[in-house]
RNA sequence: CGGGGCGUAGCGUAGCCCGGUUAUCGCGCCACAUUUGGGAUGUGGAGGUCGCAAGUUCGAAUCUUGCCGCCCCGACCA
């Protein structure tokens, strides 16, 4: 009983910090706001990341690398974009340490201050558009479509891991069209490549839509974004996709000539998802005994605990487990033998259960006997006896299930945490209970936003892509409303 | 930045109010043995700038002052 997890009712927070700690993915580090990312855990950004790189290839975006620092003139050029991320950025200004000349160990050499402060990348927008100015010129070169794998850092005021840290691994794209539709095409474009992987590879269901002018991206003309709603209620945004106009190639000065050898400027998308996806992943499937992982992200999906007794028991279950190790493999499941000795098999279903992997067989001598195994699966904690005979096909067909059932399940907890609010006290009512999704009429205007947001903490979470018209009342001011909005608390 | 909590071995803790042997206990770690179907047991062992600094005192984990760090709640945000 080494390792107790807080129960999600006792204390959502202390629960989700227990699962990542104790789950292995990532530890507190000696910088505020930075976590170390444990192997475990890495393993797991590398299975997402890999995916969606292969996504983004799959629909023509390259890699490329841009530098970590930007110049501080840099940032200021595009004016709602510095405006968005002054606040919260790192600076560098000087290159050199020095001894103190007074004893005091190692100081900052004030001889050494920089000409111009370079900020360490909140994002990374003006570094790439002030290059792609020397990138396009004609038509020829568009569309650009670029993606960088890259950390960034933000220096906000509370962290949490994963959720929110100060620096933090992520994706960016951004890309150059020779046309607003396609730039909107686009946005649109890696918005579903979010959402496709989110429901499919994360087993999370998300709703895709539009952020309301205050939520928007600093410098976009509109920020699309996938929201996912966790189990204690808060959403959360799991991605974005801006489509960023010709704001950025009017504060570069990134213009083309068009095929009538016209200039104009190129339009412009940015999108992006961070390693914030792990998580969200923790809070949409675990539970009170460990992290929950679907089977197609998992770094380990099928763990073989062997049971035995004395040498020769141990001998014939390697042999037979070395066999079945093979077939696995080559159905391209990730399987792992644990026969260390140092823990003993109850030690080891609490481990792994903690550790979220998805399938765990248990092989004794008995069962080799009955050519037999148990078989547990980690989303319902149910066992079952499987025969030998054909275990990798079953487990292949089993790891699909676990991805089905868990995706169904997150589902349903999502559609039965929407709720509509046609008065602000039914609103509040929603907000203070189960929380969720509220879909509700809002007057359209900022100021409203604002005022809800100030009464309640809830925020619009995005105006949905696929919304019926319907006429209304705003539930705070009672102006006509020509559509719901969905609202929520959110981290 | 405001509110709350905490800092003693790798982790979790007792001791602090009321200063006084060699700083408590559990987990973990190392060795050996017995074990292995839901977090094993025994025996032996290693491991400590009590967050840092100054002060009070014959004597400080304990009292005083200052500083630092972390976590949780809120404002900011992906």
């Amino acid at each position: 009983m080494s390792k107790e997890i807080t129960s999600r009712q006792q204390d959502y927070s202390q629960w989700y910090n227990d699962l990542i700690l104790k789950g292995g993915l990532a530890d507190y580090s000696a910088v505020r706001g930075c976590m170390v990312i444990k192997p475990y855990g890495y393993a797991l950004w590398e299975n997402m990341r890999d995916q969606l790189d292969k996504m983004f290839k799959e629909t023509g975006h390259q890699n490329a690398y841009f530098p970590l620092f930007i110049p501080k003139s840099f940032l200021s050029k595009e004016a709602a974009h510095v405006q968005g991320f002054a606040k919260e950025c790192a600076v560098v200004t000087h290159y050199r340490l020095m001894n103190d000349p007074n004893g005091g160990g190692i100081i900052v050499d004030p001889d050494a201050k920089l000409e111009e402060e370079l900020i360490i990348r909140p994002t990374s927008e003006t570094i790439i558009w002030n290059t792609y100015k020397t990138w396009i010129q004609s038509y020829r070169d568009l569309p650009l479509l670029i993606n960088q794998w890259a950390n960034v850092v933000r220096w906000e005021m509370r962290t949490r891991l994963f959720l929110r840290t100060a620096e933090f691994l992520w994706q960016e794209g951004h890309t150059a069209h020779a046309t607003a539709q396609e730039a909107i095409d686009e946005t649109l474009l890696m918005l579903n490549i979010y959402a496709e992987f989110a429901e499919e590879w994360m087993a999370m269901p998300v709703i895709k839509g539009v952020k309301s002018i205050n939520e928007r991206f600093a410098g976009a003309e509109d920020t699309y974004c996938i929201e996912a709603l966790m189990q204690d209620g808060k959403a959360l945004q799991a991605g974005t996709s801006h489509f960023l106009g010709q704001n950025f190639a009017k504060a570069f000065d990134v213009k083309f000539s068009d095929k009538q050898n016209k200039l104009d400027y190129v339009w412009a998308t940015s999108w992006g998802v961070s390693t914030r996806l792990i998580g969200a992943l923790v809070m949409a499937h675990s539970d009170d005994e460990g992290l929950v992982l679907p089977p197609k992200l998992a770094p380990i999906q099928v763990v073989i605990i062997p049971i035995y007794k004395g040498d020769e028991q141990k001998n014939l279950i390697d042999e037979k487990v070395k066999v079945l190790m093979i077939t696995f493999k080559a159905l391209g499941i990730k399987v792992k033998y644990d026969d260390n000795d140092n823990n003993r098999p109850g030690w080891k279903f609490a481990e792994y259960e903690m550790k979220g992997v998805p399938i765990r067989i248990a092989i004794g001598a008995r069962d080799i006997e009955k050519n037999v195994v148990e078989v547990a699966r980690r989303d319902t904690k149910e066992k079952m006896t499987v025969s030998i005979d054909g275990l990798a096909e079953a487990m292949h067909v089993l790891l699909n299930d676990i991805q089905t059932n868990i995706y169904s399940r997150a589902k349903k907890y999502r559609d039965e945490n929407i709720s509509k609010a046609d008065t602000w006290d039914e609103f509040k009512k929603v907000l203070d209970g189960p929380g969720g999704f509220i879909s509700a009429h809002w007057d359209g205007t900022a100021e409203t936003e604002d005022k809800i947001k100030e009464l309640s903490k809830a925020t619009i979470r995005c105006i949905p892509l696929s919304n019926t018209q319907e006429e209304g009342k705003c539930i705070l001011t009672g102006n006509p409303s020509r559509e719901r909005v969905l609202f929520a608390r959110a981290y």
